[in-house]
RNA sequence: CUCCUCAUCGCUUAACUGGAUAAAGCAGGGCCCUCCUAAGGCCUAGCUCGAGGUUCGAGUCCUCGUGGGGAGACCA
């Protein structure tokens, strides 16, 4: 305590600041009015770059990648806006991110697709009794891909097994385009897309880049990653040749770290976590760094109804569709809801909970502030010229706390995007709202003396306020 | 059985990464529109799972326990 007021005395005059004290060992350091004027001009001219660090960092983000055997569902979601969030944050900063979904177009789930839609369709549109068997998908879309194959095919394609290939490569295609429209429908756009069984041509090129990292036995070739903190030794090629899955993901990261990426971001489901290991063993065989590869976990989302866990099934056909929640609560209050959560704990919601669309939901409270500054600036006689002329000096300690608070977002969106914890944006705009609205109750702006630089201010928060909420992939309201 | 992860008012979540009196929203009780949208503001009540430990200082770190979720495939 005795420090920190020694401190304080040899800060002395310093026109940043307009007090340093000393507090119960803390030092308070006040901002200068001169200051806070002097930025907030700048923000208010350079509104694009307002948030823009100096990074051009080259990034690869890796996320949702769901299978392409199905529209995306509820749980998907979460680690979609959870992506597309850190995407824009980084992106406001100046990193130069590419948005990679990763087409997991090969393996048994494609085989099983086409059985799945062959079945559906001798049930559905032929009329044909059927067995059905343990493991297959089912679901609206299921039936709507067999029309559609069977008017574009003939009917045989549902009846013919030799077809089955050829039917699932067609449909994984059209699954795909759903899952862009569930995306674009929550104003999540990727750059580029990978499809896994293009990868495996350049597998044995890979795997000889891995030298020692790989070894035979048993008739298989098996990956040392219990070098690399492993529980055991994973097999990626099967004693009949053919790669597994892992095999695929390796040659899918050697390719990245080709292509130069300084940074790799992978977001995956918690329930991959024990994927984690084996992953960057490979890298490191490699011989990249494989600290340059991040993988971020998106917990689990597990639903309630009516106070009772909800299981979503795709054999029982109650799952509960991305696009269903979006028509339904709309895309802004989606993405509110799961960016306002920390990614890291599992979240429990309650589909009904969900489902209503009232002011419970503070994407309702940030709107109605943007809103309400719109209207104020709408109904003031002063001119946009008379309003920016002014100065942001002599305004009270509220208003210079809401000017201060409006001119921290670049922080935040640095410190959201860096700490990973896109939570920190939607808790910085629930603050910043409440005190503008309580600013908005507590003085008159029109027709007051202040009126010009008290309207400059607000312009000043919705510029924050908005910037925010883009970050969000959400538009400002203007009127509610 | 082993490993990972989480646990904060009645409910859903925050807490500047080890710092000041733990904070919001819903739900509960009460108050405020002759005044720029009351989709707002203000009161009020209520919280760190348990036991140890490290530290000037712990919701945050360590150990053990309890309780949820996940993983322990030559499925993806």
């Amino acid at each position: 305590m005795i420090i920190a007021e020694e401190l304080v005395s040899s800060f002395g005059e310093h026109e940043m600041f307009t007090a340093v004290e000393s507090v119960k060992g803390y030092i308070n350091f006040r901002l200068s009015e001169q200051f806070l004027n002097e930025y907030a001009e700048w923000a208010l001219s350079h509104e694009d770059a307002f948030g823009r660090s100096d990074t051009t960092e080259k990034i690869l983000l890796e996320f949702v990648s769901a299978n392409p055997t199905g529209p995306l569902h509820i749980g998907h979601a979460r680690g979609a806006v959870y992506g597309d969030t850190l995407l824009r944050l980084g992106r406001r900063l100046g990193y130069d991110i590419t948005a990679e979904y990763y087409v997991n177009d090969a393996g048994n789930q494609i085989d099983l697709l086409g059985l799945s839609i062959q079945l559906e369709g001798q049930s559905a549109v032929l009329n044909m009794t059927v067995e059905w068997p343990e493991k297959y998908y089912r679901g609206e879309y299921m039936t709507l891909l067999a029309e559609d194959a069977s008017q574009k095919f003939g009917a045989d394609i549902l009846t013919n097994a030799s077809r089955q290939r050829e039917l699932a490569l067609w449909a994984k295609d059209r699954v795909m385009e759903l899952i862009i429209e569930d995306l674009a429908a929550a104003n999540i756009h990727f750059d580029t897309f990978v499809s896994e069984s293009s990868l495996y041509d350049d597998w044995d090129r890979v795997m000889g880049k891995m030298g020692d990292g790989v070894y035979e036995d048993d008739g298989k070739i098996w990956i040392r990653s219990t070098e690399h903190e492993d529980e055991k030794d994973r097999v990626v090629v099967r004693e009949d040749g053919r790669p597994t899955y892992l095999a695929g993901d390796i040659v899918y990261h050697n390719q990245k770290f080709e292509q130069g990426f300084e940074h790799y971001i992978n977001i995956w489901g918690a329930d991959h976590h024990g994927y984690i290991n084996r992953v960057k063993a490979a890298v490191e065989f490699l011989g990249h760094d494989s600290k340059r590869l991040e993988i971020l976990l998106s917990q689990m989302v597990s639903l309630l109804k009516d106070g009772e866990p909800y299981k979503m099934s795709k054999r029982a056909g109650n799952v509960i569709l991305m696009s269903d929640i979006v028509e339904e609560i709309g895309s802004d209050a989606l993405r509110f809801i799961f960016a306002s959560k920390k990614s890291d704990t599992s979240l429990e919601f309650d589909v009904e909970e969900l489902k209503k669309q009232d002011s419970s939901n503070p994407i309702y409270y940030i709107n109605y502030a943007h809103a309400r500054i719109q209207t104020i600036l709408s109904k003031s006689d002063l001119t946009e010229d008379t309003i920016m002329a002014s100065e942001l000096m002599g305004l009270n300690a509220d208003g210079d706390a809401l000017l201060f608070e409006a001119l921290l977002l670049p922080e935040v969106i640095d410190d959201a995007f860096h700490s990973r914890q896109v939570q920190k944006l939607t808790d910085y705009l629930k603050s910043l709202s409440a005190r503008l609205h309580k600013f908005y109750y507590d003085y008159r702006i029109i027709g007051t003396e202040d009126e010009a630089k008290m309207l400059k201010l607000f312009v000043m928060v919705a510029i924050s306020l908005r910037t925010g909420l883009s970050m969000m992939g959400i538009t400002a309201k203007d009127r509610m």
